[in-house]
DNA sequence: TTTCACCTTTACGTAAACGTCAACATTGGA
DNA sequence: TCCAATGTTGACGTTTACGTAAAGGTGAAA
């Protein structure tokens, strides 16, 4: 006999520190899929990673309709024609672009926090050096 | 004679495809402060460069609030006591952790999206062959 | 059996980040 | 002189991503 691993709607919302009313919104905007038990939601393993992958789009900055689209490419490229794989593979260029610019930015934020980092060590070590000379 | 070179609102508006309502939004939320000859809102250097940065900021997700959070710490370094300075120290390392943080979902980000082209492109081989066979 | 804890739907509320008028000032050219 | 471009300040509208009740079903434990 064959088990498959499911999960109830509290417990994703605890392993992924969200709301129940985030995790129904999701599937609400098409992007997970649970199936049912009477009115009750079970989530398959495929609902939890593509919650993962949803938060991990959040943090980015992608939106829900994006990634929904993102889903909705992977689901559509075991039955597309060729024109159809063409523009997806198109698709999934652009947002590698995307992904190289936010790595940029990410670089140069950090640069730049640095910098804040490093002024602002100097400015506590001449306050420090102060409070020494007066003691 | 010194000359400081000033942009006007439209100017700016074009260098970074945004509206000038974006801008004088920005200003409305304290991210930039322009001076004014009259009504006409003047543009500094430092004016561009924090529209530039908030811009930076955006395309990572982070709010608006966040990034003037981020521009008055830089400000604030230059007169801050000790405790002010160790908590801008904190505050900055909570940062650079987001920073950390978006690094690694842009890594797992792009290799999903390398999966799905890849899947992708195998497809499209089987969609080619067949044509070529069928000819 | 009642009291939880947990689940459900429906629906209105809200904060952020602008868009989109309206109505008006000013300024450099034809 | 007048007009088009560019600027200004409200102020209301819109989308996204949920929050927040309200009102109720369900199963297990006490």
């Amino acid at each position: 006999m064959i088990t498959i691993k499911t999960y109830s709607i509290s417990e994703l919302s605890k392993e992924f520190g969200v709301t129940t009313r985030t995790i129904r919104f999701y599937e609400q905007q098409g992007l997970i899929n649970p199936g049912r038990n009477g009115q009750t939601r079970i989530y398959s393993e495929k609902d939890r990673v593509r919650l993962m992958l949803t938060l991990r789009g959040k943090r980015l900055g992608f939106s829900l309709a994006e990634t929904k689209e993102l889903f909705d490419l992977y689901d559509s490229t075991l039955e597309g024609d060729e024109k159809q794989l063409k523009l997806i593979l198109g698709i999934l260029d652009a947002k590698r672009q995307e992904l190289e610019q936010q790595l940029q930015d990410i670089i140069k934020v950090r640069q730049e926090l640095d910098s804040v980092t490093d002024r602002c060590q100097k400015a506590l070590e001449v306050v420090v050096n102060k409070k020494q000379k007066s003691a």
